[in-house]
RNA sequence: GGCCCCGUCGUCUAGCCUGGUCUAGGACACCUCCCUUUCACGGAGGCGACACGGGUUCAAAUCCCGUCGGGGUCACCA
């Protein structure tokens, strides 16, 4: 009796930076469906282009992944996942593995040595391309003699091994999108080997799937074409054949692929325009918020040369700022730096793609590994919709416990606010974040929209401006007769004779309460507004007596009177 | 351009396989009103799609063909 197979599924990125939401969504179907199985799950390491690996990248990649609850069985080891029989999972460190097949292939003549430069290959392609024809090799290659090629080799002539196709059309079972075939002619003597020793993306991702017993490989549909490839390979080396799955591309509202290049593309584009408003602001890189350049000078200058080159997280980052444009959030660690909850982003993710049906859309992880149906998975493509990640976000937020928000609060301060959180006692924090809760639509929300709690008094950053001052605390109430400014001087009188111990949300709002009743005919609001305008600088923040208490007794009265006597001043 | 895939509200989708229960359901966004100490939250209502054209059938979003549109891919990147 055959064994059942056991399903293992692999999630494989080139470590190119970190993590990106189409690469995420793989991951997480990967995730879901080898558990759904009882399987495992693999993370390999595709860095076979020398060029392009950072073992930065890879630790990145393993970070974000960690974060949105994705483990992986075998893989790099982070963090206490990790390991396994089937290492190593870097497929730099497989190239005696590669070697050995790539001779098999030779030996058996399913493979031949090709000495065409890249020039060479170039310019054949653009004339296929001039006269609008798809470019094949054309296998000027396999007219060599054997000792034409031991002599070239001999020589130490870069030489790159080409698979030789077999010539028939080959049809791909896909458990998304059917079955399609793929005619002869369009597979062409793909490279499998580089001049550099490396084996291409094609040749180790058949070679690592067969000795990783991979089951089923489930990827992005940018891939579809290359499986026809893949299948070749596992023929003429006499590998099994994994179930495929490919899903749909995740697109921008505009429709364009949604990509890691998107940033810079953002960068150029704003570079591009001031550039043709002044010429020689091309030279140097923009000065960041501090005067400094944004951009060292030698990564500017080779970010300009290369629209390839993309510019690190912390330099585009910088260079944003000073060209006063916001980089599109595409990575996973972006999402996580805009305060998305990883709970949410999977949610939202998962559901770009797939949907269990009978108006079901928000679950967790383990209701997507028991319920996902391949053959469920959407064939088109999605656009990234943030408005709606947004209130799934904000749903999520407000619908957790009070407590359990306070910490999540305070562990993204601390990774993204460090400053924020020393400067701000404890428990002071807790009464913000509980203020705060129920108007944050993110985590980020609540610091960035709560920054004169820590600013300092005097700081010109909470000095309310002329229109603010002039619209809340200088007009008068026809009603009453009164303005902002008598409210605020006669509460101020009132604030400093209550007790110290009074000092909390419970015992000033009947005090304020009962003031505006007396002063202001009830209405809170012309009372509330111009205590907030002197609290905070601004017209916006948690409910007016929260507001009061999260600053000291003294601090609060201190920007209080300092309003009084600005408005005076007016 | 060749090849491959896809095409339901602005967006994500349910329905399609196994035609009738679909005057096409849900969610986000948007609009209106209500609530309100700001901003939010919340409540009520509204707008809004089967790409188009032919078939097949008593009956088509669902099956077939064509057209148009979109995406992917054609590297010594993955």
């Amino acid at each position: 009796m055959p064994a059942v197979q056991t399903v293992v599924t692999r999630f494989a990125p080139s470590p190119s930076g970190h993590l990106h939401v189409g690469g995420a969504r793989s991951a997480l179907f990967c995730w879901a469906f080898a558990r759904q199985h009882g399987g495992r799950m693999i993370v390999r390491i595709e860095d076979t282009d020398q060029k392009r690996s950072s073992d930065a990248a890879s630790v990145g990649f393993l970070a974000d992944l960690k974060w949105l609850g994705i483990d992986w069985d075998e893989g790099p080891t982070y963090e206490g996942t990790g390991g396994g029989p089937h290492g190593p999972y870097f497929q730099s460190e497989r190239l005696d593995l590669y070697n050995r097949c790539l001779q098999q292939l030779i030996d058996a003549g399913h493979a031949y040595y090709a000495f065409e430069t890249p020039e060479e290959l170039d310019v054949k392609r653009k004339a296929a391309l001039a006269e609008k024809r798809a470019y094949r090799y054309d296998r000027a290659a396999l007219s060599l003699s054997a000792q034409e090629i031991a002599a070239k080799l001999a020589a130490n002539t870069p030489a790159v091994v080409r698979f030789k196709c077999p010539g028939h059309a080959v049809t791909i079972h896909d458990e998304v999108l059917g079955d399609a075939t793929i005619p002869a002619e369009e597979i062409d003597d793909f490279v499998i080997r580089k001049a550099d020793g490396f084996p291409t993306y094609h040749f180790a991702v058949v070679v690592d799937d067969e000795f990783m017993q991979v089951s089923h490989v489930m990827r992005a549909q940018e891939h579809f074409t290359n499986t026809a490839k893949h299948m070749l390979l596992q023929d003429a080396l006499g590998f099994r054949r994994p179930a495929y799955a490919h899903m749909s591309i995740i697109c921008n509202p505009d429709g364009s692929k949604m990509s890691k290049r998107d940033k810079d593309k953002t960068l150029r584009a704003a570079v591009k325009a001031k550039a043709s408003a002044q010429p020689q602001s091309l030279a140097a890189p923009p000065a960041g918020t501090d005067g400094s350049p944004s951009v060292a000078q030698v990564d500017w200058d080779r970010w300009l040369s290369d629209k390839n080159v993309q510019l690190d997280f912390d330099s585009a980052q910088r260079l944003a700022e000073a060209l006063c444009v916001i980089l599109p959030e595409i990575n996973v660690d972006d999402f996580r730096r805009s305060g998305y909850l990883p709970e949410v982003l999977c949610n939202f993710l998962a559901l770009n793609g797939w949907s269990p049906g009978n108006d079901i859309e928000k679950f967790d992880n383990q209701f997507l590994a028991k319920h996902l149906r391949l053959d469920r998975i959407q064939k088109t493509a999605a656009k990234f919709d943030r408005a709606k990640l947004l209130s799934f976000n904000t749903d999520a937020i407000t619908g957790m416990p009070r407590e359990a928000f306070i910490a999540r609060a305070r562990a993204h301060g601390e990774q993204f606010h460090g400053d924020f959180i020393r400067a701000l006692p404890a428990q002071a924090f807790d009464r913000l974040a509980a203020a705060s809760h129920e108007r944050s639509k993110t985590l980020e929300d609540l610091f960035a929209g709560n920054a004169w709690v820590v600013a300092a008094d005097d700081s010109p950053a909470i000095s309310p401006d002329a229109k603010t001052i002039d619209k809340v605390l200088l007009k008068s109430d026809p009603a009453t007769g009164g303005t902002g400014l008598s409210h605020l001087t006669a509460l101020h009188a009132i604030l400093a004779t209550t007790p110290d111990t009074s000092w909390n949300p419970e015992a000033l709002e009947p005090i304020i309460t009962a003031y505006a009743a007396e002063a202001a005919a009830g209405h809170m609001g012309k009372v509330a507004q111009p205590l907030r305008v002197a609290l905070t600088g601004g017209t916006v923040s948690p409910p007016i007596f929260d507001t009061l208490c999260i600053l000291p007794k003294a601090r609060a009265l201190a920007r209080i009177a300092q309003v009084i006597a600005l408005a005076k001043r007016d």
